[in-house]
RNA sequence: AGUCCCAUAGCUCAGUUGGUUAGAGCGCUACACUGAUAAUGUAGAGGUCCCCAGUUCAACUCUGGGUGGGACUACCA
């Protein structure tokens, strides 16, 4: 053990960091600290994986730090924090980074490249980064088990998820079904809205538009709108961007709450006279003043009124089912643009398609020759060819006379690159012949935006695809209560974004087209009448046997796999993925052969199920899993709502009926300095390896944690690092280093006995007194995950209280020789606040904090633990706080401020003692709190004496404040006038105000009563003194500097004189001089007197006076003194 | 479009059930200190507390409506 306190050159950040990294592998800290002290037990933490396909940023530093700092918290108060790294490892980022790199397209999978091939590449991929993050995890202090982590595409997690997709499909909670979706005609895919965001997607378009006329038609249930016309029948009008939609419409939607008009106008393109139906606010859009259209309005409905009236199709290509061709009502209609009636075609809208069913309209499909149904546009983006129809239904449903013409056409030119551009799209073809046919009001090139495919440039189309669901719609209600179960920080997350996107729940589209990811454990007849959903890996052994008896099947490819064997080794004898699933043929009851349905699942539910997974549970841990779920705590970013902490909360309300976590922070955004988002493209992205190089973990985390809320966004700015760096840690290192500077010097060690509490001077206990209540704090708001706070009040009491305050008052006492009571409590004292500190703010910092802690430990032996995340986090003793004392302090330091500030207004400096300050005193309780201070402020200030001024002599100038909260309630619509009555009081009432302890205010010709108690009385001034007040604080300062307080001061301003020039000259601390002064009027006197003080300050053997001649040689200087030159000679003896 | 967050000094942020002089740090300017010195202190300048309306004796604070910035979800005639 080293006999002395480590002193260190300089704060060097990343070394500090580097050093307690080694001594933390050393020492195995991070497993050691895997274990439960007290009977704590386990506090469960998730970890959310992010993909190793891309490298970490600065932002997931911030997430990782409040894991870190909440698990760092936790464990020393001794629970056990287990902690498992994972992967997430599969989905679309993983296979564009694939495809990008190899130069493929989707297409090309199956073709260029085998499923096979593909996905090994994808494995491989997936994990490039794993280096990164490692270095990452362990450079910012991550403590996570990065040995075993979960990995999404391990055999075992998928068995996992595959057992629960079984729960579901058992509980009916799996179906399959089909929505509209965004897709890709020229890649031939559903997008994701994920591709759909990638920037650049949405681009201004300009296509043909138009202003459609339905025919009415006239029934019991329309009467009253053809009531009183005088033209052909009644027209309703809806505006499309999309006119090669018109063809599939089978409804039009009003808004149940808006107001409708009837009014008799003319097709602009035929002049026959029309009645058309509209919203009327949109009246001055549709007959624009400078158009001239003649218009007269000649009934006002609601909406709601229209409600079920039919009319007759459209365009007549194809018949739908029954029940087509009506007015519908929905909440989504408005009147921002168009003519406030939207067209429905439930196979291209996924508005359309919901109202579509609600309200029972049929969608307009068509009957391919294969016999499946399907929209009237294929795949390909073209209106269905004749061929591929099937005959029968063309016989019975299609006009082949009208869409003869139209089959086979492309809806966006785009799709076919044979078209020339500037061609005329199919759009205007219809919009033309809808003219011919009077069925239009207006045609018209417009721009609006839409999106388009990302990879081929294309348009996209939204477009019904089949698709399995999960039903949370059924859980709903359930996930509500769950979620009002959960703390959220901040709770608006919870109340707001999370709650709301609850309340607004639509089934979970399981469904992905893709290669790389957990396939559906779904196989099917040919015919989709027989199903099964494998759940286990060894219920999929035995459908395959079966399969085989069957003789659908060869040879079995899980014939090796042992059940009931959980190894890596057993594990690795197959693989779920495709393309080896597609290859299992399976049996159904009916000995029909079954085929596995080529879908994906959605890789949020990997993430989401990832507490049953990473367990691999059933199959593993069915016994403690209790002790692995729910999570006591995780913490994202918010923009993990609608992601990971959905499908956690979704998948742990389904499977287990509970909640996944019950606490949670979703930190906000890192955003660049001046509020941007960072990205690799705009340059501003803060490379997170760089910053903790130059930097070290340490100022990272603790500029992320305290500079603001973690769920604000924070302005990252690498100068902010530099700041913590310099003011909290500078001065956390500073304080360290002049504790181990004297505690050396005077063989302090930390295991000397302890200075009883009641023998250590107030200043001690005032320190000690404040530690305790910032451990209380402390405590308090880690316990309530508001790190932030936390934070800021250890950096507030370190800079502040401790090193401003405490060590700068408290420096003599470590000088000099020798060790009494009063010294030993100086070094107990700061020895304690030292630690403590490192012992609160480890959580946060861990490298330093830790280095601090074992540098004070080595040596005082007074922990057992070898480092600080091993120690229990202190507890604070109530006994020890003195809330009265903290105040009087707190009057010392504001009147020491003041005092100091009196003197800089009149130039007088600090060295200059001064004879006394007044302080009025109008009540005993401050007089005892100022007496309690008294040496200390006069220390502070260098001021002689006091002088206690009461108003008995009638000197001070006094003012009376209300207080107006209590005067508020009393007074109500008076309180203005009461208060400029109350404060409109001379002296003399105040004078007897306070000795009567009452006074009656007139006001409005009645008598008030007002206590002296109801208001504040404040001494303010004090006549031809130099006065400053702070709240209710005055001070007066006596500004006359009389001969021996010059003289006094002149000493002080030599010795300071020769203390910097014993410092130039390099001499020891240690070394005796003598000093010899020019012998001027203006100093002569005061350095006689003084000769003695000074020698002592300065350790100077005699100090002399001498003509100027007589100072010569090299150690003679020129100093000033009251802006006079005097030679001074210091010279080593 | 919906939901949510944010808006206070040049910058980053505090501001505790509404109470009358709105604070801190950084930066700037000036001064002081000089046995913590790659440190420290004091002071000064710097504010329409985003805007408007309401509630109230009293609004930075509460309510409503805007504006601006950001996020997420959705994408619609």
């Amino acid at each position: 053990m080293s006999k002395k306190f480590p002193e260190y050159k300089g704060l060097d950040l990343p070394k500090v960091s580097n050093a307690v990294l080694k001594m933390w592998d050393d020492h195995d800290t991070f497993r050691k600290s895997l274990r439960s002290r007290d009977g704590k037990g386990e506090y469960v933490f998730f970890e959310g994986p992010p993909s190793a396909n891309g490298m970490p940023g600065i932002h997931h530093v911030m997430s990782r730090a409040i894991k870190d700092t909440v698990c760092r918290f936790r464990t020393m108060q001794g629970y056990e924090v287990k902690r498992k790294a994972g992967w997430d490892t599969h989905g679309l980022p993983v296979e564009l980074g694939v495809e990008k790199s190899l130069g493929i397209t989707k297409e090309d999978i199956g073709t260029k490249i085998t499923v096979d091939e593909y996905n090994k590449a994808c494995r491989k991929d997936v994990m490039k980064y794993t280096d990164a993050w490692e270095d990452l995890t362990r450079h910012m202090g991550y403590w996570i088990d990065m040995d075993n982590p979960y990995i999404t595409y391990d055999n075992r997690y998928i068995e996992t998820l595959w057992y629960l997709l079984k729960q579901l499909y058992n509980k009916g909670l799996l179906y399959e079904g089909y929505t509209i979706q965004p897709f890709s005609p020229a890649a031939g895919t559903g997008l994701s809205s994920h591709e759909l965001n990638m920037p650049g997607c949405y681009r201004d378009v300009k296509d043909t538009t138009c202003i459609a006329l339905f025919s009415l038609i006239r029934n019991a249930k329309s009467e009253f709108l053809f009531k009183g016309i005088d033209t052909d029948g009644v027209k309703i009008m809806a505006w499309t961007t999309t006119p090669w939609t018109l063809p599939s419409n089978t409804a039009l939607a009003v808004g149940p709450d808006i107001k409708y008009v009837r009014v008799r106008t003319a097709n602009p393109y035929t002049s026959e006279p029309i009645t058309v139906i509209l919203a009327g606010e949109l009246i001055p859009s549709i007959f624009p003043a400078d158009k001239k259209l003649e218009y007269t309005v000649t009934g006002t409905y609601k909406g709601s009124e229209l409600k079920d009236i039919d009319y007759e199709q459209l365009i007549d290509w194809v018949k739908p089912d029954d029940g087509a061709f009506r007015v519908i009502t929905g909440d989504f209609v408005t009147t921002v643009d168009g003519t406030g009636i939207v067209h429905i075609a439930p196979t291209f809208g996924a508005d359309d398609y919901r109202a579509g069913r609600e309200h029972g309209i049929p969608p307009l499909m068509v009957m391919m020759s294969d016999g499946f149904m399907g929209p009237m546009v294929d795949r390909r983006g073209r209106m269905v060819p004749m061929d591929d129809l099937d005959q029968a239904f063309v016989a019975t449903h299609v006009n082949t006379a009208t869409y003869g013409r139209f089959a086979g056409r492309y809806v966006k030119n785009e799709y076919d690159d044979t078209i020339p551009e500037g061609a005329d799209t199919i759009d205007v073809d219809i919009a033309v012949m809808l003219k011919q046919q009077g069925k239009v009001f207006r045609i018209e090139k417009q721009i609006h935006t839409y999106p388009h495919c990302w990879r081929t440039d294309k348009p996209v189309l939204y477009y019904p695809l089949d698709s399995w669901f999960i039903r949370t719609t059924a859980l709903r209600e359930r996930m509500i209560e769950l979620n009002d179960t959960i703390n959220w920080k901040p709770s608006s997350t919870g109340t707001g974004r999370f709650g709301k996107w609850l309340e607004n729940l639509v089934d979970w589209n399981l469904s992905r087209s893709r290669y790389w990811g957990t396939p559906l454990p779904i196989w099917m007849t040919e015919d989709r009448q027989e199903e099964i959903c494998i759940g286990s890996v060894a219920e999929l052994k035995i459908e395959i046997i079966r399969s085989i008896d069957a003789g659908y099947m060869q040879r079995n490819p899980l014939e090796n796999f042992v059940e009931g064997d959980f190894s890596t080794e057993n594990y690795s004898l197959l693989d779920l993925h495709r393309p080896y699933v597609d290859d299992i043929v399976l049996v159904s009851a009916t000995g029909r052969p079954m085929r596995r349905e080529t879908d994906l699942i959605d890789v949020w539910f990997d993430s989401g199920a990832m507490p049953y997974a990473q367990a691999h549970w059933p199959f593993e841990n069915k016994e403690n899993f209790s002790e692995m779920f729910p999570a006591d705590f995780i913490a994202e970013g918010v923009d993990q709502t609608r992601g990971w902490f959905f499908t956690l909360h979704a998948i742990a309300t389904m499977i287990s009926d509970s909640v996944s976590f019950k606490n949670i922070i979703s930190n906000g955004l890192v955003l660049d300095k001046n509020g941007n988002k960072m990205s690799k493209r705009l340059g501003n992205a803060v490379d997170p390896f760089s910053a903790l190089a130059t930097h070290g973990a340490d100022p990272l985390r603790w500029y992320m944690l305290t500079n603001a809320q973690p769920w604000d966004n924070l302005r990252f700015d690498i100068s902010g690092v530099e700041e913590v760096k310099r003011k909290f840690f500078g001065t956390l290192y500073n304080t360290y280093s002049f504790f181990a500077l004297y505690a050396n010097v005077d063989g302090f060690t930390g295991r000397e006995p302890q200075v009883p509490m009641e023998r250590r001077p107030e200043i001690d206990r005032w320190i000690i007194s404040l530690l305790n209540t910032l451990v209380k704090e402390v405590t308090e708001r880690y316990d309530e995950y508001d790190i932030t706070p936390a934070g800021r009040a250890i950096s507030g009491f370190m800079t502040e209280n401790l090193s401003n305050w405490y060590v700068r008052l408290n420096r003599k006492r470590y000088w000099g020789g020798g060790m009494d009571d009063d010294k030993l409590s100086a070094y107990q004292t700061l020895y304690t606040c030292l630690e403590t500190v490192a012992l609160l703010a480890s959580p946060i910092i861990p490298f330093y904090a830790d280095r601090i802690f074992t540098d004070l430990n080595a040596l005082s032996g007074r922990y057992s633990e070898e480092s600080v995340h091993l120690a229990p986090f202190p507890s604070y003793d109530k006994n020890l706080i003195d809330k009265d004392l903290e105040e009087r302090m707190e009057i010392a330091q504001k009147m020491s401020s003041m005092i100091l500030a009196l003197r800089r207004k009149v130039n007088i400096r600090v060295r200059q003692p001064l004879a006394k300050i007044m302080v009025p005193v109008t009540d005993n309780g401050f007089r005892q709190r100022f007496e309690a201070m008294r040496p200390l402020i006069l220390a502070e200030v260098n001021v002689k004496e006091v002088e206690y001024v009461d108003d008995t002599a009638g000197i001070l100038v006094r003012r009376v404040k209300p207080n107006f909260k209590l005067l508020g309630p009393k007074f109500g619509k008076q309180m203005k006038e009461a208060g400029a009555a109350i404060m409109a009081m001379t002296q003399s009432e105040i004078a007897q105000f306070e000795r009567d302890g009452s006074r009656d205010l007139l006001l409005g010709g009645v008598a008030h009563t007002v206590t002296t108690g109801e208001v504040e009385i404040i001494s303010e001034d004090i006549p031809g003194w130099l006065v400053a007040n702070e709240g209710k604080l005055t001070v007066a300062l006596d500004i006359t500097v009389t001969e021996e307080l010059l003289h006094e001061g002149i000493a002080r301003e030599f010795v300071n004189r020769i203390q910097n020039i014993r410092k130039e000259s390099g001499f020891e601390v240690t070394d005796k001089i003598r000093v010899v002064i020019e012998d001027l009027p203006f100093v002569s006197a005061a350095v006689q007197k003084h000769s003695d003080y000074i020698a002592s300050q300065t350790l100077a053997l005699e100090v002399t006076l001498a003509p100027a001649a007589a100072i010569t040689g090299p150690s003679a200087r020129e100093t000033d003194i009251e802006e006079q030159v005097v030679k001074v000679l210091v010279e080593k003896v």
